[in-house]
DNA sequence: CCACGGATGCGAGCAGTGCTCTCGTCCACG
DNA sequence: CGTGGACGAGAGCACTGCTCGCATCCGTGG
C-alpha cells in the first residue's frame, strides 16, 4: 500500500490502473454494476479491452477494485461527520454519522448498491477490503462505546451467554470495555440505519412515505433514543 | 387475475408462461440474477430463445415476473407464521414473523436479492408487484396496530407534524386509527429487521458475529422489547 | 553498452448473450 | 371452410467476457 513505484514502469503501471478505476468508476454511476463493461472502459481510455485485462484479471476483479473504493469513500463520508462534532455530543455525533451515510447512499446509489446490496457473484471479501468495509459500522460502535462510558446504556437488559460469546469479536475490535448488550443494541441500530437507507435507495419506500427527509430524521431520533444516546 | 382459460390456445399459453416461470425460478436459484440467460430457460424447455419472447417481451420483464413470485412466496412464508400463533400473543407473534423473514431469506437468498437487494436496471414496480411487495411489511404494520389496541406503545413520544403526515400513506393502509408513533416505529423495526437479513445473507456479518442464529434471535427480542409487545 | 527476458499493447477470434426479423404452420373464430 | 392471428424455428446483428499469438519496448544483468 505504502510501495513507493520507482521504475518508469511501475509509475505508469500505477497510474494505468488508477485511470481505468476512474474510467470504471464514471460508467458505474452511469450505467449500474450490471451495465459496466471491460471493453466499454477501454474504449473510454483508448485502448483495447484485452489490454485492460493486464491490470485486471476479469471484470469481477475490476468490480471488486470499485467495491474497494466505494467502501473507502462511504467510510470517509461517515467519518468526517462524525468527527465533526464535539465528542461529547453523542446525539450530534449519531445524527450525524446517520444522515452522512444516507447523503452518500443518495448521491451515490450504485456504489451504495455495491456495499450493500446484492452481493457480485465472484466477489470475495479479501482482508483489505473486510477492513475498509467496517470503517462506517466502526464509527457507530465507538459512538455505543462512547456512550457506555458516559454512563449510558440503551442495550437489552440480560443477553444469552451464547449471544455474548457470539458478538465478542465486534466488540474486541472497538474496545475490549463495549459491552454486549451494547453491542448488541450498536449491531441492531447500525442494521436499522442499512436497512433503512436500502428500502430508501433501492426504492421500497416510493409510494408509502411521502417525505423521505423527514422520515428518515424521525427514524434516526427514535433510533438515537434507543441508543440512549444525551 | 381471475380469467378462466378457455381456448386451447389460452390453455396453452398460460402453461407455457407458467413452465418458462419454472424454469426460470429454479436457475435463478442455481447462478443468481446475473447469470440468468433467456436462451438457457429455451435450451431448458426444449425451444428456441426467440420463442421465449413471445412470453416474455424481455429478459427483465422475465425477472419482473420472479420478482413478483418471490414477493408472493415471502409475503405468504410471514403471514403463515403470524397466523400461526394466537392472535393476543403479540411477542410470539412477532418472533415467528422475524424468524420467518431470516429464514426464507436464508434458503432462498436469490430470491431475497431480487426482493430487498440492488434493483433490477430495468424493473418498474407495477401495480400488483407493489401490493404483493407490501405484504410482509404489513404483517408487521398490523402487529403493530394490534400492540396499539392493546394499550401498548412503542413509538417516540413527539412525532413532528411533517413527519405524521408522511407516513399518513402507511398507517391508513392498515388501519386508519394506527397511531404516528406506532407506524414511525414498525417501519423503524421492518429496516431493523430488512437490514439485519440483508447484511446476513449478503455476507457482511461474516467474520464478525459467531453465532447468526444467537445474534438474530437477541436483536429479534430488542425489536420486541422496542416494540413494546407483551 | 548491449543483449536478453519480461511486461505491455494490439488484433483476431471464440463462445456466449439479448433481441429482431422472416418464414412456414397451426389453431380459433367468423 | 377460409382467413387472420398467434406461434415456433432459424438466421442474424450487435455486443459481451475472455484467450491467444504477435510485435514492441523497457529494465536489468552481463
Amino acid at each position: 500500500m505504502t510501495d513507493a513505484p520507482q521504475t518508469a514502469r511501475e509509475v505508469a503501471r500505477a497510474e494505468l490502473t488508477a485511470a481505468i478505476l476512474d474510467s470504471a468508476r464514471s460508467q458505474l454511476a452511469q450505467v449500474g454494476p450490471a451495465a459496466l463493461s471491460v471493453r466499454a472502459v477501454a474504449r473510454d481510455l483508448g485502448m483495447v479491452s484485452s489490454a485492460v485485462y493486464r491490470y485486471f484479471a476479469t471484470r469481477d476483479a475490476l468490480l471488486t477494485g470499485l467495491i474497494a473504493e466505494a467502501h473507502d469513500d462511504l467510510g470517509e463520508a461517515v467519518e468526517a461527520a462524525d468527527a465533526g462534532v464535539r465528542r461529547g455530543d453523542l446525539r450530534k455525533r449519531f445524527r450525524a454519522a446517520a444522515h452522512a451515510l444516507r447523503d452518500w447512499a443518495r448521491s451515490h446509489p450504485h456504489e451504495y448498491a455495491l456495499c450493500y446490496g446484492s452481493p457480485v457473484p465472484g466477489y470475495a471479501g479479501s482482508a483489505e477490503t473486510t477492513t475498509s468495509a467496517a470503517r462506517a459500522t466502526l464509527v457507530l460502535l465507538q459512538l455505543a462505546g462512547d456512550a457506555e462510558l458516559a454512563g449510558r446504556r440503551g442495550g437489552p437488559a440480560r443477553v444469552p451467554a451464547a449471544e455474548k460469546a457470539s458478538v465478542k469479536p465486534v466488540s474486541e475490535s472497538v474496545d475490549p470495555a463495549l459491552s454486549p448488550a451494547s453491542t448488541v443494541r450498536a449491531l441492531a441500530v447500525w442494521a436499522a440505519l442499512v436497512g433503512h437507507v436500502s428500502l430508501e435507495v433501492f426504492g421500497q419506500l416510493e409510494g408509502s412515505v411521502l417525505d423521505p427527509d423527514a422520515h428518515f430524521a424521525a427514524v434516526v431520533d427514535l433510533l438515537a433514543a434507543d441508543l440512549d444516546l444525551a
